[in-house]
DNA sequence: AATTTTTTAGACAGCGTTGTCTAATTCGTC
DNA sequence: GACGAATTAGACAACGCTGTCTAAAAAATT
């Protein structure tokens, strides 16, 4: 009961938040590989290295605990694909190396990590289910992401580096351009070395500069086909 | 006993095959609405209009009616797609408007239809579970698709109308394009109407034939930014 | 060292699901 | 109308999972 007078706020244990993310992580694993139904409760234990009391006095209940997971997801995805965002050539040298290389960080940050797999993963299985969850990552992912990505390409028009009538239109293209080579073995699992990665992302930008690149800034790359 | 002798070997019973088609449809929605572990017996009976045993009676076991679904589900997609793919335009008057169209199609037939929309999902979410399952299905989905659509494109520019260096990346990246403004919009379950189809495609198309176009094949399309 | 809080293992009831079985019924064929 | 095959409704056991509970153990605080 005695309050002493040094220290007195500490929380009541140590291991207490570090159970917390365990748990979190284990059971964003599990939902993600076996779905929300197939999931189980002892299995999220057992992997997090807890028991299945401990579960139910952190998050109380398997759906509470789901939601829980998608908002840490849906939380560390934007911040990374924002963090990423902010390292666009927004004065470029060398437009083309240099969009490769945002090209290859959004790709290994946002598209291909774990978050990035996972999101997409619960999106597609259970978004139907729980609309309103995922209408938030909408609107502060894809939405605002396409906008920033936009308004950058713009700038990048406005500053005669590129030749973009419709950046909304030119952004969402970007990205699709930079998956389509990774999508199909992303769904079945593969592991993608860094060199696929590479390879997608200089096919990407080539292409989207032959579309959008300015006359000037091209023709030092030869375009010849044999 | 007596088997008489005009058309002997007609099927026990016609309702047979209707009532497999029927069960079969309602396990394909069911099995995309819930995911494997989600969906239950009783449900796909309901929605088949069928008591639970006679599922059992036909298909014997969740899991081979699983299998049964994915099968018949990505064979109709693959038959859907080279269809299509049949109306690819090979000797092109006007290559931008036959491109479009044929985009359109690809869409509509194939992308964001039901079948489309099912194997995704079902891909997505099950697709590590089952991984003989779904590398069937990549190597007659996807790889045929990509190398039949590399093939045209490869044609389109040996007979001057394109101007390709690499018709695999081609061919994916105009899949892509086809499908950069839908496929966030189909994960959350809108139904997209004839015209956001077209607005998608033209847009793919536009930038498409901006990468690949021959010079001389452009230039009736005003290209002027404002 | 004592105390309080958290964690653990295990048992437990309640519920839903799978897959089987049986008896009644429907359907198409003869 | 009568037969045989398929279908149906319902009951049923076996099983797994959720969420709760209890008593023991562990950890941290005092």
């Amino acid at each position: 009961m005695a309050l002493s007078d040094i220290a007195p706020d500490i929380q009541p244990a140590r291991s207490h938040a570090a159970k917390r993310v365990s748990i979190l992580e284990a059971a964003t694993d599990v939902f993600c590989r076996e779905g929300y139904a197939g999931a189980n409760i002892d299995m999220i234990a057992a992997e997090a290295g807890v028991s299945r009391q401990t579960i139910y006095n952190h998050h109380g209940d398997k759906e509470k605990l789901f939601v829980a997971v998608v908002r840490a997801l849906t939380e560390r995805a934007n911040a990374g694909i924002f963090a990423t965002l902010a390292t666009f050539p927004d004065h470029p040298a060398d437009i083309e190396a240099e969009l490769v290389a945002f090209a290859v960080r959004l790709n290994r940050n946002c598209i291909c990590n774990s978050d990035g797999k996972y999101l997409r993963k619960l999106l597609e299985a259970e978004g139907q289910r729980y609309p309103e969850l995922f209408a938030g990552w909408r609107q502060d992912g894809p939405g605002k992401i396409w906008a920033a990505l936009a308004a950058r390409f713009a700038r990048l028009a406005h500053g005669g580096h590129l030749d973009v009538d419709d950046p909304d239109v030119a952004a969402r293209q970007f990205m699709a351009l930079i998956n389509a080579d990774l999508h199909v073995s992303m769904v079945l699992g593969e592991q993608l070395g860094e060199e696929r990665v590479r390879e997608a992302a200089k096919n990407a930008v080539r292409t989207f500069l032959r579309a959008y690149g300015r006359p000037s800034a091209l023709p030092r790359q030869s375009r010849t086909v044999n």
